[in-house]
DNA sequence: TCCTTTATAGTCGTTCTGACCATAAAGGAG
DNA sequence: CTCCTTTATGGTCAGAACGACTATAAAGGA
C-alpha cells in the first residue's frame, strides 16, 4: 500500500524523496496543532502543489429512544459560528484520514470507548466554495454505534448532544447535504449487510434488531416475516448459547442473539418500497 | 453546498475569507504546476493547517473484445518510473475532485469526448506513507464506459493503454488496491443499480447488456433468465422505436434496446454466488 | 382474573428464481 | 441448396422466497 502523486510532471525537487521515511512525525497523535516541520523537507515549496487542508467530517448514528439520532457539536466561532454542525476536524500530517476521524470523535464527545463504533469512508466533499475561508477538501464518515454515552463536549467542540434526525435545521456548511448522503448509505447497507447489528449491543433481541431497521428506514417491518428472513440468513445472528433471554420488559421474553460471522446478507432484506 | 473545517480552533487570519474568490487559477487547464498565488493568501502560514497535496487516481474500466480492460499509463518519472499506473493528477486550487478527474483524464488519453463517460467516486486513499516522496491524499474514482477510442497517451503521461484486467503486474503506488476497490465496487452496483449501461453504446442488444454482466462479474448467465430478469424491471432498458434490429453477426438479429429512466432496479439482480 | 403487550410458530396463495427445452433467424461450410 | 453452427427469443416447471395473515405463548399491569 504506497500511493500516487500520479505520473507527476510537476516538478518535485530531488530531495524531496527521502522525506517521508523519517517517521518522525508519526507520534504527534494527540497535538491540535500540526507539527510544522514533520513533513516538510527543507528547501520545499509546498505552493508548488496546490496545498490543500484536509479534514474529517462524522455522521455519526445512533437509535436511541426508537428514534434514529446524530451526532452534533455546536460551533464556537466564526463561520456558522452557534450553529449546529458534524463533529470534524483536521487530519494530522502523519494519520490517515480513518484514524484521524477517530481521534475527533473522542476528543470532541469525550467518549473514550469507542471500539464497538462502526466507521466507514463515505466520500469525500472537494467543491472549491465549501468553506468561506480557505481551500478545505473533507474525508466524510458515516459511523454508527450502539447507543453510546451521553457526549461531553470536549476538544474543539461548544457542545456536543444526541438530536434526533430530522429535528434540527439547517447545519453549517454542506453538513446536511454530507448527512443527507450518510443517511441514505446506512439504509442502503441495512439492505444487503448485516451492518444492523452495529447499532446494538454485543446481545440483542430480534425485537430490537428489527427497530433498527424501522428506525433507520421509517418504515413498519411485518415482525414473523422480518424474523423468518433473519433466521434464514446464514450468520446473521446467532442464538446466544444456553438460551438466555430478555425479559423486565412488557411481553413474553425475548432470545438474545449475537452479531454473526457474515459480512453480506443473502439474499438481501430489501426495503419495501423502492431503493430512493 | 458550503463545507467544513469543523468547528476550527486553529487561528484564521481574516483575510482569509476572500482568498478563494480569486478564480485566477481555474484557467491552469493544461499548466502543470497550479499557480502558486491563487489560493494562499497574504500573511497565511499554511503549515498551521497541515497542508496535504490532493490528487485523483481514476480505475476506468471498459468492455472490449469480451474482456474487462482498464485503463493504464506508464510512469515517466521516480518513483515507479516504468511502472504502470492509474491515470491522475493533482487537484487545481480552484476545481473540484470531480473536475479534476475528467481534466486529468482527458489530459492523459487525449480523449476529448469524455461525456459518455460514468464516473463515481470510490473513496479517499490517505494513509501517510501512500508516496514515498510527499503526503498525499488521492480521491479515487471509479469510471466506466463504452468502447473507448484508444488513448494517446498526452499530458503527463508517458504513455497509456488498455490493458485486459489481471493480465498486469504490480501497479505503482498502492494502485492495485484502488483498482481491487473499484472492481468489487461496480461488481455490487451491476446488482442494484442499471449501471451496466454505462458500458454500452445508446443503443444495444441484451446479448451485449448481458456480456457486460458476466464480464465484470466473471460468470456465466442464463441467457433467457437474463432476459427475462432485465425486461421484468421497469424502465432498465427501452425498446428502440421502429422494431430496429442489430445484423451482420452470426446468428439471429437482435433487437436494440435504449438505456431506461431507472437509476436503481427492483428487485436486484444478484450474483449467482455470495456477494463477495 | 382479564387485558394488553411482545415473542414466536405456522399457513397460504402469489411471485420469483433457476434449470431447462424449443423454436426462429441469421451466416458459413460443404 | 442444404446442413450446421450460432445467437435470439419464447416457453415450461418445480422449488424457493415473499407478503399478508392467523394462532398461540408468556410476560406485566389494571
Amino acid at each position: 500500500m504506497n500511493s500516487p502523486v500520479p505520473e507527476g510532471d510537476m516538478t518535485v525537487p530531488e530531495g524531496i524523496a527521502a522525506v517521508s521515511d523519517g517517521d518522525a512525525a508519526v507520534s504527534g497523535r494527540t497535538a491540535t496543532v500540526p507539527d510544522r516541520t514533520a513533513t516538510v523537507p527543507e528547501g520545499y515549496d509546498p505552493y508548488a502543489f496546490a496545498p490543500f487542508a484536509v479534514t474529517v467530517d462524522l455522521a455519526v448514528f445512533t437509535v436511541r429512544d426508537g428514534a434514529l439520532q446524530v451526532l452534533l457539536v455546536e460551533r464556537g466561532q466564526e463561520p456558522y459560528a452557534g450553529r449546529w454542525a458534524l463533529p470534524g476536524g483536521f487530519v494530522l500530517p502523519a494519520e490517515s484520514a480513518e484514524t484521524a476521524a477517530r481521534r475527533e470523535l473522542a476528543e470532541e464527545t469525550g467518549i473514550s470507548d469507542l471500539s464497538g463504533l462502526h466507521l466507514e469512508q463515505l466520500r469525500t466533499y472537494s467543491e472549491p466554495d465549501r468553506d468561506p475561508r480557505m481551500r478545505v477538501v473533507s474525508v466524510a464518515f458515516a459511523a454508527l454505534g450502539p447507543d453510546l454515552p451521553e457526549p461531553r463536549g470536549g476538544g474543539d467542540a461548544a457542545r456536543a448532544e444526541w438530536r434526533p434526525y430530522g429535528t434540527f435545521g439547517a447545519l453549517a456548511f454542506d453538513h446536511d447535504v454530507i448527512l443527507a448522503d450518510a443517511h441514505e448509505r446506512i439504509g442502503a447497507k441495512l439492505e444487503y449487510s448485516c451492518l444492523a447489528t452495529s447499532f446494538l449491543p454485543p446481545e440483542f433481541t430480534l425485537g430490537e434488531l428489527q427497530q433498527v431497521y424501522e428506525t433507520v428506514w421509517g418504515t413498519a417491518l411485518d415482525r414473523p416475516n422480518f424474523r423468518r428472513k433473519v433466521l434464514a440468513t446464514p450468520k446473521f445472528v446467532e442464538p446466544v448459547p444456553g438460551g438466555a433471554r430478555l425479559t423486565g420488559g412488557r411481553g413474553k421474553p425475548a432470545a438474545l442473539y449475537r452479531a454473526g460471522t457474515a459480512g453480506a446478507l443473502h439474499p438481501p432484506l430489501l426495503r419495501p418500497e423502492g431503493r430512493l
